[in-house]
DNA sequence: TTTCATGTAATTCGATATGTTACATGATGG
DNA sequence: CCATCATGTAACATATCGAATTACATGAAA
């Protein structure tokens, strides 16, 4: 099964984003994340539905982020993104007619239940501005610059 | 993303196995599970090794449960089957030169490390016979009679 | 020695996340 | 105005991976 990364990349933009002063374009960040303006735009989409990002056309135009960093949880986003399926492993049939099956059908979902929760209520406790911060941490750290080059393809 | 459906498929045929007296052929499980014998005896595979299960070849020959099912968890299942990917999200790349990535893929990781320990856990707790009086007691409620015909094409 | 069953490699099929192309819409600046 | 820049989206292409299928080898029992 192919993992969707849509969250992890959302983020990777979102805390670029906040390092920068106007406004961004998804060509900027479809370069910086090596991938197409589009895939930007599409994963963008459901964010700026939610109210967590704008975008503007036009000349200057481009993405700004709507809210403090501080009051948006990766919960947010991944409601945003439309609450993308948590779990690789499923049932093998959705509504069996076989006992057995809706017995097994019935431990699985009671644990992917619980662990969906678990899951789900961490998201609500990391706010991007601990990202932020732990990104910054790990910037001293290493010694390095507040710049895209130094760590993506030149823009 | 595609489900693994092979936790869910392993656990429908074990506990039809438990159902019967003697050793159940691939084809017939295959035929039960509408599927192909291959992919039961590939699945199975795995637990044949951990010695979960016996198989035998040539006239009456077939599959066996190797152990009482009070003393296999789902957790030991799950791991004879090579403990397959349990998340269908994850990171858009694995070792970022990039630290904003860097840090989304801490908060990430974290995350579903935590809720993949509770799961693991939790698989541990649920027994074969657990599922498997569980399907007796929907039987009882369902009214129905312990035979493979009722609930699945006939064999 | 024929038949039945597993063991497994190799291939095909299908679903879907991601990437790409093409074009429409709207904003800005000359 | 209208040329340019940017988003918005539909449509299509590609890559990956789980599942299904095919083909054939191995070994046990009648």
């Amino acid at each position: 099964m192919k993992r969707d990364s849509r969250l992890s990349g959302v983020l990777h933009v979102l805390l670029h984003m906040a390092e920068m002063n106007g406004p961004v374009t998804s060509e900027t960040m479809a370069r910086a994340m090596q991938t197409n303006p589009v895939v930007i735009r599409r994963i963008m989409a459901g964010l700026r539905e939610a109210g967590l990002v704008r975008s503007e056309k036009g000349h200057g135009g481009g993405w700004t982020i709507g809210r403090p960093l501080s009051e948006i949880t990766l919960r947010d986003i991944y409601d945003a993104l439309g609450r993308p399926d948590l779990f690789a492993i499923g049932n093998r049939t959705e509504s069996p007619g076989c006992l057995v099956e809706q017995a097994v059908n019935a431990a699985l979902d009671d644990s992917l239940a619980e662990a969906e929760a678990l899951l789900i209520a961490r998201f609500g406790t990391v706010t991007l501005a601990a990202l932020s911060a732990d990104f910054h941490a790990r910037m001293v750290a290493s010694g390095r610059s507040v710049d895209l080059e130094t760590n993506h393809a030149p823009l």
